[in-house]
RNA sequence: GUGGUUGUAGCUCAGUUGGUUAGAGCGUCGGAUUGUGGUUCCGAAGGUCGCCGGUUCGAACCCGGUCUUCCACCCCA
C-alpha cells in the first residue's frame, strides 16, 4: 500500500460502537430538550463571513476556518493589498464564508432573518458540529458537536431556573451524578468593577478573575496589576479571593459588598431568585453553587452565566457552559430581545462517560440472526423465512457468501449474533429450519413459526 | 499563535555504544475439522521503522525540517 491515508489533525473518525454510544447521547439530550418543549432548528456548516467574524473577540477570529473562494480568487485582489502580506485584510478579500464556529451565533442570525415567522418567545434546540481551528488536546478537537437549547424573547427567570433542572435532568439521565452546576451573574461582575472604579476593565478583570482556581489569588493579582488595575481595587476585592461558605452566606456577602452598586444589587437579586427557587425545588444529582469567579469569556452575557463542570476526579474542562445575552440579535439589527441559552458539550461529555464506564446500557444495533448460506437453493429457502422475521423486527440476515461453514459461523460468533439459522437439503426437504443459540451451542429443528417465536 | 512531547506489523509494544536479513504477544489468513463458532495444535502472510533531507563506510538509533499524538500556555465545549 502507499502511504496511508489520514485525516486533518483534531478530527476523528466514529466506529459503529462509538456512533451507537454518542447516538445514546444526543437521543438522551434530545428527548430531554423537547420534553422542556424546545423545538429544533438547523442552520448551515458555513455563514457568511461578516456574520461571525467580530463576534467572539480577536481571538475568535483567529480560531475561525475560512473558506477560500471559488474561481480564479488572487487575481481579483488588489495589487497593493496582496503585496502589502497582510494576512488578515488579504483574507478578508479571498475569503467570503466561513465554517460555523458555535451555534449561538447563526442562531442569533436566524432569529433576525426570520423574525416575522418566529412565535416570541421562541425556544428552540440544535445539535450540530461546529469547528475551530485551535490546537487539539485531550477533549479539545477542531470539530465537534454542541448541543445548545435557548429562548429569545423572554426576561423571565423562570427560564435560568428551567436550564438548571434541565442540566439536571440530562445528566441524571445519563447516569453522570455528581457533576457541579456553577452559576453567576454578570451584573455581579460589573456591579464589582463599578465599586473598586474600573468599570472600563470589567473584560480584563473577569477574565483575570476566573483563573483563580488555576493560578491562586497571587497570580490573579499579578495578571490584574499587569493589566493597569489599581493596587487599592484589588485590595477591595480580597474577599472574593477567599470566596467560601454555602450559596446562601455567598449571597449574603455579595449583598453586603454590592450595596452601592444598582446594577450589583440587581444581580445579587436575580441569582438569589434562582438559588433559593432551585433549593425548594430540588435536583436529582448535580451540585448547584455560586462561583463569582465565572466569567466565561463570550463577552456578550449579560446576567446569568452557567457553567457545568465534570465529577470531580475526572479530568476534563467544562462540559456545559451557557448563559443570558441581551444583546446578541443587537448585532444584527433586531433590539430588545433578550436570549438565554445553554449548550452541551458532546465529545467531553463522551470522554466523561467513557472513564467513569458509563456506557454499559448501550447497545450496538447488530442483528439477532444469521442464516447460514450454503448455495442459491438454500438462501432462497432462507429469504422466505427473512422476509417474515424482518416483517416482525427481528434484525436478521443472510451471510453473503456461501462459504465454508466454519468461516460463517465464525462470523456470527465475532459479531454475537446469538441466533444461528442452518438450512440444507434435508431442512429444505422437510419445510424446516435448524436454528442453533450460540450462547449454549444447543441446536433444534423448527417451522417458521416456531423460528420466530424463538428469535423475536 | 508560543513552548514541550510522541511516532517501529492491523493493535499493544521490544529493539544493546550507530554494524549482516528489524522482533514478540495479540489479531488476520490457511490447515488439522469438505453441515457447525468459542478451546487446542501446525503453518503462512503482513514493515519505505511517520515523511523529507543531512552526518557516516554504514542510521529504526545521531542532527535539521515537516506532519501527527498528547501536554502546558492562549482560549474554550
Amino acid at each position: 500500500m502507499a502511504q496511508k491515508p489520514s485525516i486533518p489533525k483534531g478530527t476523528r473518525d466514529f466506529s459503529p460502537t462509538e456512533v451507537a454510544k454518542r447516538n445514546y447521547i444526543f437521543s438522551t439530550i434530545r428527548n430531554v430538550f423537547e420534553t422542556y418543549g424546545f423545538q429544533p432548528i438547523e442552520t448551515p456548516s458555513f455563514e457568511n463571513s461578516e456574520t461571525l467574524m467580530g463576534k467572539y473577540g480577536d481571538e475568535g477570529d483567529r480560531l475561525i476556518f475560512k473558506i477560500l473562494n471559488s474561481g480564479d480568487y488572487l487575481n481579483k485582489v488588489d495589487e497593493t493589498l496582496l503585496a502589502s502580506k497582510d494576512s488578515l485584510k488579504v483574507t478578508a478579500s479571498i475569503s467570503e464564508k466561513a465554517l460555523r464556529y458555535d451555534l449561538t451565533v447563526p442562531f442569533a442570525r436566524y432569529v433576525v432573518q426570520h423574525q416575522n415567522e418566529i412565535e416570541f418567545p421562541f425556544k428552540r434546540y440544535q445539535m450540530q458540529p461546529v469547528w475551530r481551528a485551535d490546537r487539539p488536546q485531550k477533549g479539545r478537537f477542531r470539530e465537534f458537536y454542541q448541543c445548545d437549547a435557548d429562548v429569545v424573547g423572554s426576561k423571565g427567570l423562570w427560564q435560568e431556573i428551567e436550564f438548571v433542572q434541565l442540566y439536571d435532568a440530562v445528566f441524571s439521565k445519563l447516569k453522570l451524578t455528581g457533576t457541579t452546576i456553577k452559576l453567576n451573574n454578570r451584573k455581579i461582575l460589573a456591579g464589582i468593577a463599578e465599586i473598586i472604579g474600573e468599570a472600563d476593565k470589567l473584560i480584563d478583570f473577569t477574565v483575570a478573575l476566573d483563573k483563580l482556581d488555576k493560578i491562586g489569588a497571587e497570580g490573579v493579582t499579578k495578571e490584574m496589576l499587569a493589566k493597569g488595575i489599581s493596587e487599592s481595587a484589588i485590595e477591595k476585592v480580597q474577599p472574593l479571593f477567599h470566596f467560601n461558605g454555602t450559596n446562601q452566606e455567598k449571597l449574603n456577602q455579595l449583598q453586603v459588598l454590592l450595596a452601592d452598586s444598582v446594577e450589583g444589587t440587581n444581580g445579587v437579586n436575580d441569582l438569589r431568585f434562582v438559588i433559593d427557587t432551585i433549593e425548594i425545588l430540588g435536583l436529582q444529582s448535580a451540585h448547584l453553587t455560586i462561583d463569582v469567579t465565572l466569567a466565561r469569556g463570550l463577552n456578550y452575557y449579560t446576567g446569568a452565566i452557567y457553567e457545568v463542570s465534570a465529577p470531580k476526579g475526572v479530568q476534563m474542562g467544562s462540559i456545559g457552559g451557557g448563559g443570558r445575552y441581551d444583546d446578541l440579535t443587537g448585532i444584527f439589527g433586531l433590539k430588545d430581545m433578550s436570549g438565554v441559552g445553554i449548550s452541551f458539550g458532546l465529545d467531553r461529555i463522551y470522554l466523561v462517560l467513557e472513564e467513569l464506564n458509563l456506557f454499559d446500557t448501550v447497545e450496538l444495533p447488530k442483528p439477532k440472526v444469521l442464516f447460514v448460506n450454503f448455495g442459491d437453493k438454500e438462501a432462497a429457502f432462507c429469504m422466505k423465512a427473512l422476509v417474515k422475521l424482518r416483517e416482525n423486527n427481528v434484525k436478521s440476515e443472510l451471510y453473503p457468501d456461501s462459504s465454508k461453514m466454519k468461516k460463517q459461523m465464525n462470523y456470527a460468533n465475532k459479531r454475537e449474533i446469538p441466533f444461528v439459522v442452518i438450512v440444507g437439503s434435508s431442512e429444505i426437504e422437510k419445510n424446516k429450519y435448524t436454528v442453533k443459540i450460540m450462547q449454549t451451542g444447543e441446536q433444534q429443528e423448527c417451522s417458521l413459526e416456531e423460528l420466530l417465536k424463538i428469535t423475536q
